[in-house]
DNA sequence: TACTAATACATAATTTTCTTAGGTATTTAT
DNA sequence: ATAAATACCTAAGAAAATTATGTATTAGTA
């Protein structure tokens, strides 16, 4: 089995907003730079999002309407929680539901299991 | 299990390249409607590549070494088939194994499987 | 104690990639 | 005849990321 050190960033494009919603269903809430860590940690620092990349989408899916925040104090530093939102969290099953369904596909279509598996 | 008609945009961007350099290591060579219209039928519609999106990735591919071209007339109609180079043999294997691991990355980020599976 | 790294937020310019919308022309089916 | 399918293509714009900054606090270390 072929081993990457990092994917390459066109692999990942369109998967952050699904790794977000997935990640605050199953941990309730967190705060962006957690969010960073915690991909970087789970996947063995193959998935490593930018926070250039996450704060932009972490604000567009709260002026959505699907996250909502929570600012906490540690010291003086801020901390900014999201958490889904109702409807935040059926955006999050469907859009899991539809990556599940497309690697599904992805697999048929690069032939990567025996076909109808 | 859930059945999506069609997967939106955003999850599908990053994957072309790696489709399309697929399908040609798979049927030796193929011309860019023939690639359309197979990963039409391959995906039951889920998957529709625009060819706004697939000439100028052609191209680019073609620019890069990775692709070569050979013209066949069907009457007055011109085909332009693309099959891969030797060094596009070498790019296809890489990102088809990077995308398999990818996939394996995502099934355990997002919980889909049972953990360490 | 000074310095560096880590924590924690954020935005802006640029690049990449795709969508949308157009264009040309031939062939097949109605 | 006309529409749909086949077959190529490009260009303007949108979307999403990268890269490069910026600010500020806290923890670790030399």
């Amino acid at each position: 089995m072929y081993i990457c050190p990092m994917y390459s960033s066109e692999l990942i494009k369109g998967t952050l907003k699904t790794i977000v919603l997935n990640l605050l269903k199953e941990n309730g809430k967190m705060y962006g730079y957690e969010i960073t860590q915690k991909v970087k940690e789970l996947t063995d620092g193959k998935i490593q999002i930018t926070e250039g990349a996450l704060y932009p989408t972490l604000h567009s899916l709260e002026q959505n309407g699907e996250l909502e925040t929570e600012k906490e104090y540690i010291g003086k530093r801020v901390r900014k929680y999201y958490k889904l939102t109702k409807p935040g969290r059926v955006t999050a099953t469907a859009r899991i539901n539809e990556f599940a369904d497309f690697m599904n596909t992805m697999k048929f279509l690069l032939d990567l299991e025996p076909k109808m598996g």
